[in-house]
DNA sequence: GCAAAAGTGTTAGACGTACACCCATGG
DNA sequence: CCATGGGTGTACGTCTAACACTTTTGC
């Protein structure tokens, strides 16, 4: 395909990949303490037939990273993220042992509980909790890991809280969720106090009736309070994009005629 | 990156390339405020011949890519950095107008004042001042935009601090290193007191004769304060490398005490 | 009424900030 | 002896962890 080529297949050009980890808060089971999902698609040709595997394939050269990040998770596993962040590259010429060279671009999904409810079951898709997965082809187990590690560490929790809650939510919701996150209990009052004041959250008006007891008062998060405030980035470029994520950046360009088709259909989602 | 020929097909699979963005201090001249420093380096062919771009290269098919960074870099610039960490993967179709679509990794490097002062001057390279770039090839600026972002933002200041300041120094370099990345006036005597009861520090007993005043302590980082705090991360693999940045942080690290305290020292104020 | 969760109050300490102050030195 | 930066003291506001407490519901 690329110039015929004497030299031996681990010396071509690297190939470049999008790969993603998809995100999302166990549905509850009960009153069990609920851990964090993900969506794995099992292999369907060698190498690693039969495994479990991150949703992923080739980047295309009319595409963004994110574009092809975005539609490949379509096509897999149906869903449609609307928060989608860069996150690592890997490019390790070990992980393609004997193979040809693979760059991959990975980029991590958050998903609400609404969206992952609503999912029709799908051959080869299936969801593992982050601390009950199977084996995983290539290296994608490191992808996971550092996708977890990020999501603990480096990540500022209001912004991805957002995006794996749902709205509306009741605070014990997502007093569950950020504990779940960050892995060690927090105190329930003093953390309805900091919300409440952070001023990011406003009330629905509805309640929620589960259980025998005082119903709770909804939430949701208020338009606007989550942009702009330096805490993401986005290459120049990708501002036409409406993915949550895409905040402000440095602002020039406008939608680019190649990205408009994408714009548009991540618009009225 | 810049190996592109123009001539080629925009629907060849993309190419892979390797770019790096080299911050050190500002020399002190004279009392003035000291800025950040950069390298850039004059393109010898076209596209945008003649123009500062950073320095960059194509990606080798039997390298990492952090190896590829750190050959690159010292091939072309003559600097040897400690510290080497993933930026951001810059791929859309646009920013390779009309040329072979091209998939950049961007790293960037942070060396200490005294690396900077060993070395030679060199032909087509030349250090550039952050608030004082020249025009920049491709989307080169847009690279540089988002590592002084992230210097300033999501980049937790005490690892970086140390690769910046170089060993020994005074709290007084140390308290101007911050005040210029965080690119706002801290008071020294709160900083200095929030490092010392930080604890990575260590007096080295020497003192620092500049100027008719009262001589001031010389201070370095302890070893191992910040190694495997949770903060890093690297990618199964690469743990063999000798960059400073490479600690082994496989995804379950615990308490990270000494570096949650350093971080609000370094943060605040 | 009782259990369970919603929601409120209160306190003690940790920590950031501002700024006044003393100390050591070279000229 | 004084200008300059090195280095210390201190008082005050803010944030937060801890936990006791009241309220509202279903059964």
């Amino acid at each position: 395909m690329n110039r015929g080529n004497v030299s031996e297949r681990r010396c071509d050009p690297p190939q470049v990949g999008v790969t993603s980890v998809i995100l999302a808060l166990e549905p509850a089971r009960g009153h069990g303490r609920r851990r964090l999902w993900l969506p794995l698609v099992r292999r369907v040709r060698e190498p690693f037939l039969g495994q479990w595997a991150l949703p992923g394939g080739p980047l295309r050269a009319d595409r963004s990273l994110e574009q092809s990040a975005y539609e490949t998770l379509a096509s897999t596993t149906d869903l449609r993220p609307r928060y989608l962040e860069q996150l690592y590259t890997f490019g390790d010429p070990v992980r393609s042992r004997g193979g040809v060279p693979m760059v991959s671009v990975c980029y991590w999904a958050l998903v609400g509980q609404a969206d992952v409810a609503q999912l029709e079951p799908r051959h080869n898709v299936q969801w593992f909790a982050d601390d009950d997965l199977p084996p995983l082809a290539f290296d994608h187990r490191t992808i996971v890991d550092y996708a977890l590690w990020r999501l603990r560490h480096r990540m500022d929790s209001p912004r991805v809280v957002r995006q794996l809650v749902g709205e509306p939510f009741t605070l014990r919701q997502l007093h569950a969720l950020t504990e779940a996150i960050r892995g060690e209990r927090i105190d329930v009052a003093n953390y309805r106090r900091r919300m409440l004041a952070s001023g990011l959250l406003e009330e629905t008006g509805g309640v929620s009736r589960e259980g025998r007891q005082r119903p709770a008062a909804l939430y949701r998060f208020r338009q606007g309070t989550l942009d702009d405030d330096g805490t993401s980035w986005v290459p120049a470029g990708c501002e036409g994009e409406r993915l949550e994520r895409i905040s402000a950046a440095p602002a020039n360009a406008p939608a680019d005629d190649a990205l408009s088709s994408l714009t548009t259909a991540l618009l009225h989602d």
